[in-house]
DNA sequence: AGAGCTTGCTGATACGCATTAGCGCTGGAT
DNA sequence: ATCCAGCGCTAATGCGTATCAGCAAGCTCT
């Protein structure tokens, strides 16, 4: 029971031809129709609930708004407050101003070109998937800096972020800082790194990097301290608390002898609320989902594709301070 | 660069046809093809990286293995935890399984045909709508039960699950019971109705209904008590504090003096958790959606429309308690 | 040698849609 | 009467894949 009307359905009951049915719907004025075929088409369409088939659609390289968004992730994750979610909210926001419906792959990215477009993820995808997409010229954004060639994106200017912070302890009279964490090999890694080394140096002020390894927060610190360092960057949210109570296991005080800069902000919302308003700045998460959405689709409009950079929000917090005196050099 | 590899591409190279090459990939053994020969397409076909067009593949099989979600509220909601993001888990697992996408209407109901079946959320979408979609024979399932004709739904059984808390109450000595709520008239509320009716009527106990108005708890409690309710059983479950705060102020001990239940359990995991361990039930959310997906690709298939009840997970608690002798009748 | 079988492949077709060249018709101009 | 222009529509084609009937060649058995 049941099959899908079709075109061709239409035309059996209205006595024309599937291509007048076509032309009804997507006509360019090019090819005439009487007035009154295409009333009598109209009808028969309504009286159906006639609907053009998604598939078919894109066969004959026609769009159907119908916008993907590809996560590696399930889309619903289990945690009630996930990274993923903001974007989400802000892809849905504008993807319904927009009249555009969304499509989830559930699975691997092989069904991408079943939708227009494609919002991609984080790095959900891997380069060489992302180098294939290029190639096909099938429209996509990434949602996050991704450094392969001529891959569109809406990303973070996490690098102008650090930078800032940067600055504002240098400002503070710090001038011996670290840099905590891996600095790579995701692009927003490399992004902090490379805003902290260039602001540094563009102050004149020493830069240091640790790359943390899970765990070896405590050997690090007491070289870093030694050093004269008294100023630390933490690239991972989720650890400031344990860079906090490391150093004051090592008897310093934050920020009163050590400030500490988070370049991010931690991910779930809810979960350990950190027990102190430290110096960060924020992903504009959900703005970033609304832009990667408006985007696409000026690119599947025909538009060219961009790279943007959003800029993050600062949150100055209390974790930094002025040098303390007696570390100053 | 530019096109897609496709299966004529693999044929020209290997000097076969295309029909060879797809035979190759989905041979089923009716139609055998030499070892070499299969070898050859194979390897072209990894040299060239071919993958098969999903476009192609879903328009040759007349299925594209998209299931709609219909909600009337955002499904990528601000709020953290939302009333509807477990059924949406659920959803999403047991598509995934089955190899289907999700499309999410952003757009509003108008284009549910675009997928080959619909979930529809709860209420939000009207009864008219369900019965055209009943009328046009457009394959959906309902999460929540609906009273109309025809309607396949995969419900809980709130009815039975008000009904064992009626029958525990009984069993506990309590002799007159109140059901605090609207009754109606979405089918969830007239199920515990229902229940509580039935249940109570086949206990031989009393049963009150008091239909509440919000924050009119504070001029009907004073009228079951006196009636001699030890034992109240309430449909909303945000409401649960208040209600005991009320019973308090009254000078009753809730469990002590008069017994609480909560036909179900308070949306937002995370938020005013519950200062006790009320007595109630617990919504299989996350597997509603679970078989919602799974009896609709089965629709889809051909195969018959059903209705479905899940039973509620009992939660003792702690405000379920021995009738007090004292109101005891 | 001819019948009958097996093996290995291809041609044709269908799926739903968009697009374009072009056909038949009418009516006005020549 | 002939020609042309304009109108209203259709036949045909392509998109990428799956599937099936059937063909040609080689083999075995009588």
């Amino acid at each position: 029971m049941g099959r899908r009307v079709t075109q061709r359905d239409i035309a059996r009951m209205t006595g024309v031809s599937q291509a007048t049915v076509s032309l009804v719907l997507n006509g360019s004025g090019a090819v005439r129709i009487a007035q009154e075929t295409r009333q009598r088409v109209l009808d028969a369409i309504r009286a159906t609930g006639y609907v053009a088939d998604v598939v078919g659609r894109r066969l004959a390289d026609r769009s159907n708004r119908i916008l993907g968004v590809f996560t590696y992730e399930p889309v619903f994750p289990s945690a009630t407050a996930d990274f993923y979610h903001p974007f989400l909210v802000g892809i849905e926001q504008r993807a319904e101003q927009l009249g555009c419906d969304l499509l989830l792959f559930t699975s691997g990215p092989h069904r991408m070109r079943l939708a227009d477009g494609c919002i991609v993820l984080g790095r959900s995808i891997g380069r060489d998937e992302l180098a294939r997409l290029v190639a096909e010229h099938h429209p996509f954004v990434s949602v996050g800096r991704r450094d392969a060639p001529d891959v569109p994106y809406v990303g973070a200017d996490y690098g102008a972020a650090t930078a800032a912070l940067v600055a504002a302890a240098v400002e503070l009279g710090h001038r011996r800082l670290a840099y905590v964490g891996t600095g790579g090999p995701a692009e927003s890694h490399l992004d902090r790194l490379r805003g902290f080394a260039g602001a540094c140096l563009a102050a004149g002020v020493s830069a240091t990097h640790e790359p943390r390894r899970d765990g070896a927060l405590d050997g690090a610190v007491p070289r870093l301290l030694a050093a004269g360092v008294t100023a630390l960057f933490l690239e991972e949210p989720a650890d400031a608390a344990d860079l906090v109570a490391v150093l004051r296991a090592h008897g310093r005080d934050v920020p009163g002898d050590v400030s500490v800069v988070v370049l991010g902000e931690p991910t779930r919302a809810g979960a350990t609320p950190a027990p102190f308003d430290v110096t960060r700045f924020r992903t504009p998460r959900r703005e970033m989902g609304w832009r990667a959405v408006d985007h696409l689709t000026e690119i599947v409009g025909g538009g060219p594709a961009q790279q943007t950079l959003l800029a993050c929000e600062l949150v100055p917090g209390e974790t930094l301070r002025t040098a303390s005196s007696k570390e100053r050099t």
